[in-house]
DNA sequence: CTGTTAGCGCTTTCAA
DNA sequence: TTGAAAGCGCTAACAG
């Protein structure tokens, strides 16, 4: 069972090879009905697949769209994922995936790998958005997701980080928290950490950084161990209602992880919210306050800025785009 | 500033195109150092990336594996598709992928996609693996994820279903809970449901399937009433203790909205465990006991015995490959 | 309406 | 140690 080609699909149909292309690419004006529908049939019954590879050679132009992602793992990621899937499949290009599991390096690696199997286009969701690879990527060519540079080379999907933050902390106080504190991992100069900050300074009006408290990263159990005495030291010293605010999901776990081992309980002892919403939010006990942002919708929106790139010629300079997000209010402060 | 081309780079070198060829696939022995030099620092200097659409078209070959999901936004998904990315990389395979966003029919049309695009192999998580699309290709190139198929023709990666449940069940039975509950979406003919519930009988004992409270799949707000109302009337019923059993992560999740809606709090009122582990399962309160499973195991052990089976040429029969799983204790029975 | 043919960028004999 | 040249499967003028 060898694999056919568009040759013997013509020997069978007894046409030319260009004819069969024809059909193929849906230029049926160029053919009479009889040819047409004997080249249909023949194709069904042989089940003949052209090769895209050799379409795409010979186009020099490969419908496919490959994306870098940082980390897999991270639920936000996968939502993500989904969405520019749905729009790509929907523009009739495939995806190819690769995943830099937060390491800068690889990818960079993982952008040269695209590149040379000359993707139409690129959409990164950056380790660092920073990095040097960046000033030797073509902005009409790519977008990025989430992370914004310091210099903005490449259009960038984002959400609107500050201006959230400060909206719902600003709620946090309304509700009588007079002592808060952001729980983030350690800024590092990353844009929706730190942009998420300024929100919180914002809101809170504090100049100084007393009010940070940092996760460890990866820590070993010692890191995480400091990280909960800091939480002691807070819970303990203070008289007024302590708020705190985390920066994403996974910091907000970590958050209760320690709480949960210092026996304090929200809202009684202290009031929460958090960055990010994902299921079990609604099932803890009581249910947390927190910002939904459109993953999904930032995956479309990433994909479609790219295809209307891809479409035109003309270049523009990089902006940010803005997806929206939304308060979700429920009992944890 | 025009792609670089084979041809470019021979020039430039004053070299014919085949020496270059050597060059780009390791073949040193086949020139001078002289030669090698030359070419190596041309390369590094021009930027020059082999197009890989020409290298699979006239090597026939491809090294990219195709992977269809049945549903990414599951975050067992990503998990499994992080392992498959990890494998394929360090085996030098590039994964295109594809979301049947639990669609039969997309599922099909996906595996069509990608045999067009001549991947080197499939894996796919299937929403039916008794799809008929399975009669049609071959155990050669493919594997199976997590579901099986009534009929096995494809190797499929599985988790010990079956017996994780039984012992993990068992262990409830012997904490004293002697009315069980298995919560599951809709038995459907689906192996990991199925076999799980298998599981669950052979450990509690249940002749009949009174036993059995389903999760209404993408149900209305009206199903998720009726759901609600049966975990009501067994909670009033019984005088017995009574435990739950949830199926995945998800139905867990409904069973604990419903139950929080009752305003029942387990372990008091119930005892309750789940397969699947997730990170908020540690800071729900108590925190939950469940069953892992090494989702990124199985990511990489399909990529393994795909790779493994487009090595050899000998085929085998189908079987399937059980990656184990572990007992997560904690206080929630 | 249909066929001929020269590529697309690379690999791979085979000969030098 | 190197090069010439014939493909890989398809597309896209161009000619008929």
């Amino acid at each position: 069972m060898e694999k056919l080609t568009i040759k013997d699909i013509a020997q069978l149909a007894n046409v030319s090879t260009a004819t069969v292309s024809n059909y193929i690419n849906g230029n049926f004006a160029k053919m009479s009905d009889k040819t047409k529908e004997k080249i249909r049939k023949l194709i069904i019954q042989t089940d003949y697949h052209p090769s895209s590879t050799a379409r795409n050679l010979a186009k020099n132009s490969n419908k496919t769209i490959g994306v870098s992602v940082s980390d897999i793992t991270n639920p936000f990621t996968s939502t993500v994922l989904s969405g520019i899937y749905d729009a790509c499949s929907k523009e009739g290009y495939t995806v190819i995936f690769t995943n830099a599991n937060n390491n800068s390096q690889r990818e960079i690696d993982n952008i040269n790998r695209l590149r040379s199997e000359e993707v139409a286009g690129l959409i990164i969701d950056p380790v660092n958005p920073n990095s040097p690879i960046y000033k030797i990527i073509s902005n009409k060519t790519t977008v990025m997701i989430d992370r914004q540079a310091n210099k903005l080379r490449i259009d960038t999907i984002a959400t609107d980080n500050t201006d959230a933050v400060s909206k719902f902390v600003t709620k946090m106080k309304a509700a009588g928290y007079n002592n808060l504190y952001f729980v983030s991992w350690p800024l590092d100069d990353i844009s929706t950490r730190s942009l998420r900050y300024i929100g919180f300074k914002q809101a809170t009006g504090y100049q100084d950084d007393d009010h940070i408290v940092e996760v460890p990263h990866h820590g070993k159990q010692d890191d995480y161990q400091k990280f909960t005495d800091k939480l002691r030291v807070i819970m303990e010293k203070n008289r007024k209602k302590i708020g705190f605010f985390a920066m994403n999901g996974r910091a907000f776990l970590r958050l209760q992880q320690s709480m949960q081992t210092l026996s304090y309980d929200y809202p009684n002892d202290y009031g929460v919210g958090t960055y990010e919403e994902f299921d079990w939010m609604k099932i803890m006990n009581p249910p947390i306050s927190c910002i939904h942002q459109d993953s999904f919708g930032i995956g479309v929106t990433a994909v479609r800025t790219l295809i209307d790139k891809l479409k035109r010629d003309t270049e523009f300079s990089p902006r940010v785009r803005i997806v929206p997000t939304r308060q979700v209010i429920r009992d944890s402060f």
